[in-house]
DNA sequence: GCCGTTTTCGGCCCGACTGTTTTCAGTCG
């Protein structure tokens, strides 16, 4: 079941598309679409609230009858006016919207020239060469539509890929483009940068005075099949992974304009640039311009936020979410994580269970990278198709990790743990004498993922007052373009690990990444602490870590709220205080 | 539909590209 505030948000974006197939003012939708937006990085007790007392209009964006709007959305699950808009409008041509080169205007146009907008009577009408007819469209265009329209009736469009799938391939080209002739500087940019969970492309940006031998150098990167275009500061490629590659070369001059523009997102481009005509300047990635058109000289992002009275905002947090409006205020967090500040590797698997690297093997590896202490927390008996450990098992495998830490302390320690199963009826997989044992419990489930929403929050819940449960692990279950979260109550699973002091997992698997971004800042807002874990099945595996912790900054993650960027014993005492 | 350190009305973010046009609308990021 979605919670109020998915389905608010959803049904103004719904609204937001509806408007624009009307035809309507593009600052009435521009609105609706802000209004979205803004509600998406407002915990949905906090809308709640403001529902309640009637200051929704506190909210940036959100004036008289948008707050009239959403109320009655809360209250009654309705928008008036939305489902006559939804009926004229058939779910067909709102998906055709969504295809490449059409939008509203252009799909309306087809629907109407052709009485449908069926994609496979579409596919005909193209064939029959009927679209090329219509006002607007040419050869060019049918034959545009026809290629998105085969691709959308086979695989689907969702070309988006994990980000994880992505940045190995990305990072070279990044290395390769840096050796170009004469380049200063280069970066990634984009929802790469940001480190979104999906991507669509990848956008690269760099400079040097010649632009032009920048970009044959760029469009000879052994891997390009094909080059889509070329121009005087702009090449985009397809890779032979299918990946498309955009880069664009600029003076140096323009470097730290052009590399924020390109990262986005669109919405806090759109934002930031209100903000400076307010200040009488005018913002584009050819520079800050003030109204007599004399450029500001900007040459770091930081020198660019200060312009507009800003401290420096991350790309993980530029998604219009609050945060202009927070940096403003001064209330964006002063401690947000990094990789730097997490000392211990929580969450790892190894030879013992289903991992593919020794547990010495692990241990080495992560104290190379500077770690102080590793968690050992292998699958437990009821995961057999995992090589989950019985009780015994588990004894057994102490004596290695002792060993293991008088060979490799005293400034690195393995700590002792499991990763057990949530069994059907919320009961940990290894007995009460056993768990309290162990320097740390992770919970997880692994198996009866379809539970209906009732029976699967009373399961999590009812683990989570364990006394020995320390970590709730993946918390949703999702597994990114994959497999949707459990049908699970997160605000009831978020309010229990308040009281609790279960800690949560931001799981930086790049398929799960579970905690999300958004679920990690409605933690913060509850005051939950967090863990930042790699789920590691092998050494490589540890490079896991940057996922979680750009998940957590996505979500406004407080270092303090971070459980193991504490050292090894105050890791541990954190959790043994849980349950008070 | 929102908003106000020139405005309670009249603005509202910026530029490039494409294809279809003959001066521009639509789309995209």
């Amino acid at each position: 079941m979605a919670d109020v505030k998915t389905s608010v948000i959803r049904a103004l974006k719904e609204m937001a598309l509806s408007l624009k197939l009307e035809g309507a003012n593009a600052f009435r939708i521009q609105a609706y679409e802000q209004a979205a937006r803004q509600l998406a990085g407002v915990s949905e007790d906090r809308l709640l609230e403001l529902v309640r007392t009637g200051r929704l209009t506190t909210l940036v964006g959100i004036g008289p009858s948008l707050a009239e709007h959403v109320t009655e959305l809360v209250n009654t699950g309705q928008l008036t006016g939305l489902e006559e808009l939804t009926e004229r409008y058939p779910d067909e041509l709102r998906a055709l919207v969504r295809l490449p080169s059409i939008g509203p205007r252009r799909a309306l146009a087809l629907w109407e020239a052709l009485g449908t907008a069926d994609p496979a009577a579409l596919v005909e009408a193209c064939q029959q060469g009927r679209v090329r007819e219509i006002p607007g469209f040419g050869r060019n265009s049918e034959q545009t539509l026809l290629a998105s329209l085969q691709q959308l009736l086979g695989e689907g469009l969702t070309d988006r890929r994990p980000l994880a799938e992505v940045l190995p391939e990305a990072e070279r080209l990044l290395a390769y483009v840096q050796q170009g002739p004469g380049v200063v500087r280069a970066s990634l940019a984009g929802s790469v940068r940001r480190f979104a969970e999906t991507v669509g492309d990848v956008d690269l940006v760099a400079s040097a005075p010649r632009a032009r031998a920048v970009l044959d150098h760029f469009t000879r990167w052994p891997d390009v099949v094909k080059v889509r275009g070329s121009g005087e500061s702009l090449a985009s490629v397809i890779l032979d992974s299918g990946l498309q590659v955009d880069l664009r070369v600029v003076r140096d001059a323009d470097f730290a304009t052009a590399l924020h523009h390109f990262t986005g997102s669109k919405a806090h481009n759109v934002r930031l640039r209100t903000l400076a005509r307010r200040k009488g300047l005018t913002l584009s990635e050819w520079g800050l311009h003030d109204l007599k058109g004399r450029k500001k000289r900007v040459t770091d992002e930081d020198g660019l936020y200060a312009l507009l009275g800003l401290p420096f905002i991350p790309p993980e947090l530029r998604e219009d979410t609050g945060e202009i409006q927070a940096a403003l205020a001064g209330d964006l967090p002063d401690d947000l994580v990094t990789e730097k500040d997490v000392l211990g590797i929580v969450h790892s698997h190894s030879t013992w269970s289903d991992g593919r690297s020794s547990l010495r093997e692990m241990a080495l590896a992560a104290r190379s990278l500077g770690m102080q202490y590793l968690t050992v927390t292998e699958h437990s008996q009821t995961a057999g198709y995992a090589g989950g450990l019985t009780p015994a098992d588990v004894r057994r495998q102490w004596r290695e990790i002792d060993a293991l830490n008088r060979e490799l302390g005293p400034h690195f320690r393995l700590l002792k743990g499991i990763e057990s199963d949530i069994l059907e009826d919320g009961r940990l997989d290894l007995p009460d004498a056993m768990l309290t044992q162990l320097d740390l419990v992770i919970a997880s489930i692994h198996a009866r993922h379809g539970m209906d929403g009732a029976r699967m929050t009373h399961r999590v819940l009812t683990a989570m007052d364990h006394p020995r449960m320390d970590i709730l692990g993946h918390p949703t279950g999702r597994l990114i373009l994959r497999r949707p979260p459990y049908d699970l109550e997160m605000k009831r699973v978020l309010e229990r690990a308040r009281q609790t002091g279960v800690v949560l997992e931001v799981n930086g698997n790049p398929n799960r990444l579970d905690l999300s971004g958004a679920h990690v800042r409605e933690a913060m807002d509850r005051g939950v602490r967090l863990c930042l874990s790699c789920d590691s099945h092998s050494t490589a595996e540890l490079g896991h870590l940057r996922f979680a912790v750009a998940t957590a900054r996505r979500g406004w993650a407080r270092r303090s709220a971070v459980v193991n960027t504490l050292p090894a014993a105050d890791f541990v005492s954190t959790l043994r205080g849980n349950h008070p």
